[in-house]
DNA sequence: CCGTTTCTGTCCACAATATGGACGATGGGG
DNA sequence: CCCCATCGTCCATATTGTGGACAGAAACGG
């Protein structure tokens, strides 16, 4: 009845069975907790859960007031942003600490740090966003530290959303930018431009992106898929400009490659 | 318009404003989480949320799916059991690591622990339950180690449950134990006896359990209060009965009162 | 100081949505 | 094979959630 995906992994919502419906109520409060997990500790003002998640005001202000009656959101005094509530962690301590991916790239991570001297970022898909869960910090004395464990953004925003979803059928790509289009204005691109670059790096086996987030950096992302061949992750690595030039760059993209198809490895055999 | 409670710790359900009403599909599919998180990884059957919720099957069976399709519970392939899923430790990534309470009671349980040689719980509670957040193994050799990180009971039935219920105002523990009470039969006590406790513990400054979850076992919870005289968590002593004899248990409260009234004295003073 | 803009919060008539009693399916045990 | 326990589904009903329109509050700026 259910699908029967062997999910040694854990990914978002799986998009085999979404026939289901009804539940309206739930899914869109879901859909503001997600929009709010990207607001991270300071959390986001109404208008932009609005805008984010295109329900209308009315709406969100009630789902959003429901949920901090019960704890699962919390409103920041000072500048009224709404943010992921202290209940939330609390509900998360019923699993176990460490997920199967993350042990297995622990000890991979490590070693491919030492290797490279840049930062390190593992990145997982959760839904239609991505969601950084781990960061190594490298020996070279210039790091790149924009993103900080549990930066969530849409998919198609950061280097590794596009690396993931290049690894994906082309048309459940095109249908998860179509999904987060709407998101896209506050990171000041837009859908075609995201295309563009899954196509590139398509073409290329690994995601390259020219200008980071932080002005003078540059980065590579390679995915990592599950047993079943589906991408659930990239390894990315930052680096100043100068530290990634034409002839580092290949020699980088081929050790991260090693890297994935390590942990895909280990993921297979634990 | 809001509360204006100061709330440097956090806790469950703020219990000052309940008046706003509606969205129940949302209440009700958070019930159902919480009830979930009981039942840690090995989950729960389905006929166990819908006596612990009093809702009924049609309506739990339909909440569970839905959530199932988000991503945030999970069905155990072979037993069929629900249990919380992957996504909810991601939506938790949102918030830093630890609490304020966490981080002002490390040092202490440390000291405290070094000083009894007996296992330490600390507790704290959430909404209608409680959930033990720290544990602390001791020097001695036997150790009573029944209560994992991560448990979640209803308050009222652990020895720390009693103990922050104890610290409360009368009329809102018995408002709590009454909302509990279906789902104390799971745990083979009854409202009543919870109450019992209760007046007990709130006689003796102190909670004490003669009979632990493990026969030949005894604890002893003190309550922690928030600044505003909420109690918000418990510190818990286990130990096989012949360590906490007459005269050995006073000498343990003793410690245990002063181990609670210095982190309540470090959440003041961060 | 007082328009103006941009937020957030509230109301309420309407209908889409969630509800739960009853029935059906499944599967393990005796 | 039948029984009992558990899980899953249907569908008529009214309860619940919805969102357009309005109102208040705070930041802006001339």
């Amino acid at each position: 009845m259910d699908d029967g995906v062997p999910d040694i992994m854990d990914m978002g919502a799986a998009p085999k069975t979404e026939p289901r419906r009804g539940a309206q109520a739930i899914r869109r409060a879901l859909a503001v907790l997600r929009i709010l997990a990207a607001g991270r500790e300071t959390g986001l003002p109404l208008a932009e859960v609005v805008q984010a998640t295109g329900l209308t005001r009315p709406t969100v202000h009630r789902i959003v007031h429901v949920l901090i009656e019960e704890g699962i959101v919390e409103r920041h005094e000072k500048t009224g942003r709404y943010a992921i509530g202290s209940q939330v962690p609390e509900l998360a301590l019923a699993r176990p600490s460490r997920s199967p991916l993350l042990a297995a790239a622990d000890e991979i991570l490590k070693r491919t740090s030492r290797e490279v001297g840049d930062t390190l970022f593992l990145t997982v898909r959760t839904g239609n966003d991505t969601l950084c869960v781990d960061r190594r910090i490298g020996s070279f004395p210039i790091q790149v530290l924009s993103i900080e464990i549990g930066a969530r953004r849409p998919l198609g925003v950061s280097s590794a959303g596009v690396a993931i979803l290049a690894a994906m059928p082309a048309q459940e790509a095109r249908k998860i930018v179509a999904a987060n289009e709407a998101r896209f204005v506050s990171y000041r691109t837009n859908a075609a431009t995201v295309l563009a670059q899954i196509a590139a790096a398509r073409r290329r086996g690994y995601n390259l992106r020219e200008v980071g987030l932080v002005p003078g950096t540059k980065s590579i992302s390679t995915w990592i898929k599950t047993p079943d061949s589906r991408p659930a992750a990239a390894i990315t690595v930052s680096a100043v400009r100068m530290r990634l030039g034409p002839r580092r760059e290949p020699e980088l993209a081929e050790i991260l490659l090693d890297a994935a198809r390590s942990i895909e490895q280990k993921i297979r055999s634990p």
